[in-house]
DNA sequence: CACGTTCCGTTACGAATTGTCACGCATTGC
DNA sequence: GCAATGCGTGACAATTCGTAACGGAACGTG
């Protein structure tokens, strides 16, 4: 890691990524009795691929979760913050790789057990699917992103997607942590580290945000940010909404 | 729609797009009482925001599903084939805006009624998650390709898909038709429609396919096409997996 | 039935964003 | 100290985009 930067990150999480848990949870207090493990900066969690045996809780830190293309080419499909709950998958493998970006303190609870647990706490089922549909919301988003934004709206929307993250109230931060490195940045937003950092001093010149060191972000303009990140400002939503005008067809009978 | 296609598009689906389930389920045993509904091409079965009041089974033509940002820039996340559920959204709002592609038959079925047979029915919430599982995995799927594949190794990407989709066995079709105009490829696909044309067009040139019509679709060299793809052989997957060299912490304890 | 209109797909060409390659600098760890 | 890693920046190249024009097919209208 090249600058200094506390590697603890508050608990948190109104937002989701990839099948994780926020706020009180069932699901939390399955953990409640597990053992804290750590993990080094750059180890796995697990393997795309591996036998699916476990779910985890972050408790501390930050993982990538990523898939590859056979040549190597990589896309980071999340990053998990602490309190946000990782591997609920309903297959028998796992879906990516999980890397610790930072040091990593997490928990983890044998799926076998979850299964059981499912009889055993009726509100849990639902949970879990409603971890599921937060998961598909945030991986269209993504999609749209990757699909339509500029290089410098995607930036803007992760800078601002990581603020609301963070933090613990409905504030967003004024100013963030970004543990990864660019180049894990680069590969989250469909881009190069070269692109990444040009955007990051288009933005700086901008006056939007300042950059004290690589890893540390304060946001000076949140709104033009969010102006720039190409989505709605949040005011401006419950009114807009300018439905196509076209065919409206929704259920004549 | 331009030119003369069947718009019946065979039942099947081993593939997951957005909440869709395939072969036999519980799920579809639900619809089975229900009243087939028609609409038309171009209308809307739902649009993003709307209060997610039904699930639907796609019984004949093609959907598309879409998101936009306020400027107007869309990404379709997937289309919907025969067979393939819509609508399990685990919130009260649709994620997404669902329009007919080509004529749609479907059924509807009450997310109230939903909830009262996940009770009776047991096996129902584990299709449920594992559905949602699904889903997840073709959207980092879609991510991945989106993020890090060239125009052309989309094109093929979306060939493949397309004949894996439609085929009712394993083997995928040789000959696919895209119901689909260039413009939803295109969205589908991140692209521009110039630049899926191109495309097109430059895979007819090197031999992989050919097009009867721009809704015809023959894969005459699916290897080649699929080498184009940017994904593995499906032959050489089991053993290659090269395991990244480096860290490999996958639980000392 | 003929005509005009519209929509869609294809191709061409110039423009623009992003990627590639190269280098310098700072920090970290050995 | 010194090598290794990560970040930032510049020059240049390449892919993709944007604009435009054209042609064909379907559709509507007279």
């Amino acid at each position: 890691m090249a600058t200094t930067f506390p590697y603890a990150i508050a608990r948190s999480a109104p937002v989701p990524i990839l099948v994780r848990a926020a706020g009180e949870s069932q699901f939390r207090s399955l953990f409640a009795t597990r053992p804290i493990e750590r993990i080094e900066p750059n180890a796995a969690v697990f393997w795309e691929g591996d036998p699916a045996n476990h779910v985890f809780e972050v408790i501390e830190g930050v993982l990538r979760l990523y898939r590859l293309l056979p040549d190597g080419r990589r896309t980071i499909t999340g990053f998990l913050f602490p309190g946000e709950i990782l591997g609920v998958a309903f297959k028998d493998r796992y879906l990516f790789t999980a890397e610790a970006v930072t040091p990593v303190k997490l928990q983890r609870y044998p799926r076998a057990h979850l299964y059981a647990s499912l009889a055993r706490m009726p509100g849990l089922t639902r949970e879990m699917l409603a971890m599921a549909c937060d998961e598909l919301s945030a991986a269209q988003d993504q999609m749209l992103l990757l699909a339509r934004k500029t290089a410098q709206e995607r930036i803007a929307s992760f800078l601002i997607a990581v603020a609301r993250r963070i933090s613990p109230d409905a504030t967003p931060a004024r100013e963030i942590e970004l543990p990864m490195t660019r180049l894990d940045i680069a590969d989250y937003l469909g881009l190069t580290i070269e692109t990444v950092s040009r955007a990051f001093t288009k933005l700086k010149l901008e006056g939007l945000i300042s950059l004290p060191s690589p890893h540390r972000v304060m946001l000076r303009k949140p709104d033009a940010l969010q102006a720039v990140s190409g989505e709605d400002e949040p005011d401006e939503a419950p009114m807009a909404a300018p439905r196509r005008t076209v065919r409206s067809a929704v259920w004549p009978s």
